[in-house]
Order: C-alpha cells, then structure tokens, then sequence
DNA sequence: TAGTGGTCTAGACCACGTG
DNA sequence: ACGTGGTCTAGACCACTAC
C-alpha cells in the first residue's frame, strides 16, 4: 500500500493515483457507504476534470484491492462484508477435500478491559486505554474447530454490547461496517503451532497436550489504521488453513 | 484479425484476453525464457495489429500475476527466481519480529522412487510413475527451522541428479527454470498443526512430542499444471508462517 | 539521442441491467 | 430506450535507461 502517498505529499503522484486517494478520502469519512454506489464513471469525469481513463484507473485499482466492486451494466459499488466472495476473504479454514464451509459463531465471553503494553502497541492506543475482549468458539458442520480471542479498541466501537454480537446475522466484520462504519480492507497474519492448554483442549474437543493451530491477526481499516486484534486456536486434524500463492484471474 | 492457435474456447474472449494467452503460450513452449525480454510494446503491436492500450492491459495482468516484469526505460522481462522480489514469494516464514531472512537449504537425502496413488493424483501422473524424493533442511540464522520433503515427476526433470542441487547457487525454483525450462508460477498451500515425529524433532532441535507447523504444498507451473509436491515442517517457537490477506499495488 | 515503459486524453462501440 | 461499466483505438507527452 502506499504509505507515502497518505502522508499528504501526493502533490507530484500522477493523476490516477491523486484521483484514486480522494475516493479513499470519501469512503473513509463515510461520503458513500458500504453497499451503495459511488457515482459513475462519466460523472467522476465532470467532478474531477480528468478523462475517464483516469478514472478507470484510479477504480481498476480500487476493485483490485476489493475495496470497490464493479457490476456492468449497474455501478460501482463500496464493498461490503455481506457478499458471498468476502465471506471467506478473511476465513482460510477448509474442510480435508479443500472445501469451504461458512462457520458457525457462538459467543463465549464479552468482557471490558484496559490494553497492555503489547495490545496497545499493535492496535496504535495508548497503553491502558480500554478494549473490549470477545471470545467466540467456531463451529464447521456442526463441530467444533477454532476458537477466536478478539481485542477491540472500544473508543472504535461506541456503544457495542454483548447483545449486538449474540444477534447478529452476517460476519462480524459486517457489524463493524453496519453498525461502526469501520471497514475492514486488509489483515495481516502470524502462524505458527503451539500446545492447545487444557481448556482449549477441552472447547476443541481435543486431548490433553494436542497440538493447535495458532493465528494471530491485526485486522486494518483504510490508511492501514488497525482496528481489531485477534488470536485464534484451530483444530486441525480434520481442516486446514488454506493459502494460495499466486493468481488465477 | 487473423487470430488463429488461440487455443479452446477463447475465440469470443475479449482482445486483450487473447493476446494475453498468445503471450502465455510462447512462455510456455520456451520462445521467450526467463530473464530475457519481451518484445517492445510498439513492436507487439505491430505483431498482434492491435493498439499499444490492449497490449498494455495484457501485460498488465501478467505482471501482476508475477509472470513478467516491467521496468521502466528497459523493457518487460519474464520473471526469475533470483530476482530479490521473489526470493521471498514462495518463503513466507519470518523471524519474531516479522523480518524475512533467506534460508540456507541443506540436503538430507535425494532418492528416486514411485508415486503411490496419492502422490500420482496430485502431481497429474499415473501411479507408479517415477518421482524424485528429495529431503532438505532449510537454517534461519544458523538455526535449524524447517525440513521440506519434495515430490517431483523425474519425467518433466530429465537428468536432475544430486550434485545439481548440491551445487546451486539459488533458490531450488531458480534451478527448475535454468535447468529443465519448469517456471513456478502459482502454490496452493494447506498449513496445519502436528506433533513431530522423533527424527523431526531430533533435527528441529525439539523435544520429542513438540508441535510444528504441518505445510502440504502442490506448486505449478503454466496452465496450473502441477510440478513440485513439498511437505514442509517448521519449528516456530522463534518464527512464525505470514500472510498478508489484502493487496500491496 | 534513441528506445523503452508510464501517464493522460478523447472518442467510438459493445455488453449488460433496469425500467 | 437509457445508463452503466467493458473494450478498443489513436495519438500525445513524460520519465527513465542505455549508449
């Protein structure tokens, strides 16, 4: 991404790009929302004094970073996380044959707390600043498989209780739109195995001492802000996280 | 539009489409290999009678799948393995404090053998079909961090012996390339959690019983045509497996 | 200076979704 | 019938690399 080019500093950037940060700029102060349709491309023509080319440009980009999605014939429209092709955009687990099962979320605790020094580094708050704790058990086909840990800056999130989380429909990162405006476009993930401990064990339905699959993700809205931490212990013995080196287009 | 050798059914995909396969093809049988340049973009235009714009966007999809690289003043390259911007592509471990390291690889074992039944389906080769097993132990800062098992069809690696992979001096998809014309493009990836067998552990420097990160990887080339099976274990109390799930432009 | 890729423009026509 | 995004063209100029 190009951090440069959020300093401010995109005065000498060619066209495209300065077109493509001032449609970032609207969506993230929330000009046009998640679901609705930004104005076409000949009226961004008008608005912006640059040829459509350019405005192609600056949008080709945008729906390649899935934060814009286009429909011939409709619009172009701000992503959202209720589509069926950013549903398991940030979900890597399949099933043996390599197949993805939607899963199943049941809360198992909602706690308010203060950040630690390492909580507040990675989310950019100042240490002690509150966060809200959330830990959810996954289920795929009706088993067991991760457990998810989520640390969330509560400043972001005014207002959110434990009951929005029990009734909602979609994906969480979908209530953090709906609900926060806080668009989830990129998130970054450490892997690595470790020991389930004894109450992972038993959640996963796992053995004593199993080995488990250990994700730590920093979730980032526009402009790399993070806004949501989040560690999760999968079962792996009859999934996996899948991973795909390369394009198909 | 005298198109022809456009192999399947893309005679109704759209131009740019089309000159993007021809492109593909020419890779593929070797006309243009790696590290060399492409024709001009002027100079295909004249070749394909199409305007420099649907050049442009065929390679624009190729260099974003990786296949090619542009450089400014230059020219368009076909895309190595050597080039620092890919040593990594394929190599996601990083230290603790999320910096990449390159490996130093060290062969265990090098063994012709048959493909069982599973080996065959994956790789696309009838069963008993002759494979290369070859084993090695890749070291992070002089510590021993991971060991690969990798699977190759012997018919699509002609004369690959022992010393060839004791020898080189770059990445083991490097030699595929220099050496057999195979260029690793795309690797689907399958990561999970075990315990470590004993030999495992012995050369991880682990206790017996520790859990390592289980990675099944089919890895292709062209026409995802599979050419490298690779089974990879990896200690991470002091690495971690990343991956970066949004885009970088 | 010559040749390359990178940007920007302007206009035409096509394919698609909606009323 | 209309408006949308998708494709294709033609030409101009800029930025960079090489000689």
């Amino acid at each position: 991404m190009s951090d440069i080019l959020t300093a401010g500093n995109l005065s000498f950037a060619p066209l495209y790009k300065r077109v493509k940060m001032r449609i970032m700029q609207r969506l993230t102060v929330g000009e046009w929302k998640p679901g609705e349709a930004i104005p076409s491309e000949s009226r961004l023509t008008e608005e912006f004094q640059v040829s459509i080319g350019t405005i192609r440009k600056a949008i080709d980009e945008l729906s390649a970073e899935k934060i814009l999605v286009r429909e011939q014939g409709r619009g172009t429209f701000v992503a959202t996380h209720t589509e069926d092709r950013f549903l398991y955009y940030f979900f890597r687990i399949v099933d043996r044959n390599g197949v993805k099962i939607f899963p199943q979320s049941h809360m198992l605790s909602f706690r308010r707390m203060r950040a630690d020094a390492n909580q507040a580094e990675r989310l950019q708050i100042t240490r002690g600043a509150r966060v809200i704790r959330i830990s959810n058990l996954l289920k795929l086909g009706g088993k067991p498989v991760e457990i998810d840990e989520i640390i969330l800056p509560a400043e972001r999130f005014p207002g959110l209780t434990e009951e929005m989380l029990l009734t909602r429909s979609s994906t969480i990162y979908h209530l953090y739109q709906a609900q926060f405006g806080i668009n989830v476009i990129r998130a970054a993930e450490k892997l690595h195995a470790v020991t389930a401990d004894d109450e992972t064990a038993r959640i996963l339905h796992l053995q004593k001492g199993s080995p488990v699959l250990g994700i730590a993700r920093v979730a980032y809205t526009y402009n790399n802000l993070p806004v949501e931490l989040r560690n999760s212990y999968v079962n792996t013995d009859d999934h996996d996280y899948f991973n795909d080196l390369g394009k198909s287009t």
